[in-house]
DNA sequence: CAGTATCCTTGAAGATACTG
DNA sequence: CAGTATCTTCAAGGATACTG
C-alpha cells in the first residue's frame, strides 16, 4: 500500500492544509484574482481608479477586495501627497507567493492555448 | 510620459487581456481552486470521492466544477474498469498553466507567512 | 479622486434524496 | 462509487447616491 498519498499528506500536514484552504477561499472571491492580476501587471503601485478600470470591478467590490487583501497583509496602501491627493496600492513581500500565479496567468493569456476553435 | 504602462499594455494586448479575464472568472468559482489544488497534489489522477474529500466540496458543486474544467479542456475523465467501477480525473497538458499556481500555493502553506500572531 | 453607505437582487452554493 | 435532480436559502455582488 503505497497508494493513499494525498490523504496521508493531508493528515500529516493539516496545518498547512488549512492555511491553504483559507487562502483559497479568499482568492475565490469575485474580482479578487482580477485585482491581484492588475496589481501584478502594474509597475510599483496602482491607484484606485486604475485598479477599478483594469479589474472591471465596481467601486464597492473593489473596496471590499482591497480591504481583505490589506487584512491578510498581501498589499499595502500608500497615500500620496500629490495634487490632487491620490492613493497607491502595492504588494508587500507576501507578493512572492502570488508571483508565480500571476506569471502563469500572463503566460496563459499570451500563449493562447486553443482549447476551442 | 512613460507612465501609463498598464493601460497601454492592455490596449495592445486586448485579446490576451480578455482571455485572462475569462480564465480568472472561471477560477473564481467556489471550490474551483480547491479542486485544482487537490488534483495537483494527487499522483496521476484522483477519483470523485477523493476529490470530494480533499476539496471539501459538495457532490453537486464538485460535479459542476469538474464539468467546467472538462469544458475548458483543463482536465480529463477516465473511466476505470475496476471492481467496483471508478472514475479518475487528471490534468491535461494545459495543466502546465496551473502548475506554478499550485506550487505557489503549496509553498505558501508549508512556509507559513505569519501575517498574524 | 477615493472611497462609503444602502438596498436590492440574484446567482450560486449546498442539503437532501434518488439512480445506474 | 459516481453522479444527477430539485429546492431553498443566503451571502455577496453590483447599482445608485452621496461624501471628504
Amino acid at each position: 500500500m503505497g497508494e493513499p498519498t494525498l490523504a496521508e499528506w493531508e493528515a500529516k500536514n493539516e496545518i498547512a492544509f488549512q492555511r491553504i484552504q483559507e487562502l483559497l477561499r479568499v482568492l475565490s472571491k469575485s474580482k479578487m484574482l482580477h485585482v491581484l492580476y492588475a496589481l501584478g501587471m502594474g509597475k510599483g503601485g496602482l491607484r484606485f481608479s486604475e485598479l477599478k478600470k483594469s479589474s472591471l470591478a465596481d467601486s464597492t467590490t473593489l473596496t471590499r477586495r482591497l480591504t481583505e487583501l490589506e487584512e491578510i497583509g498581501m498589499i499595502a496602501r500608500k497615500e500620496l501627497s500629490t495634487t490632487p491627493p491620490a492613493v497607491e496600492y502595492h504588494f508587500t513581500e507576501s507578493y512572492d507567493i502570488l508571483k508565480p500565479i500571476l506569471e502563469g496567468l500572463l503566460h496563459y493569456g499570451l500563449e493562447g492555448v486553443n482549447t476551442q476553435s
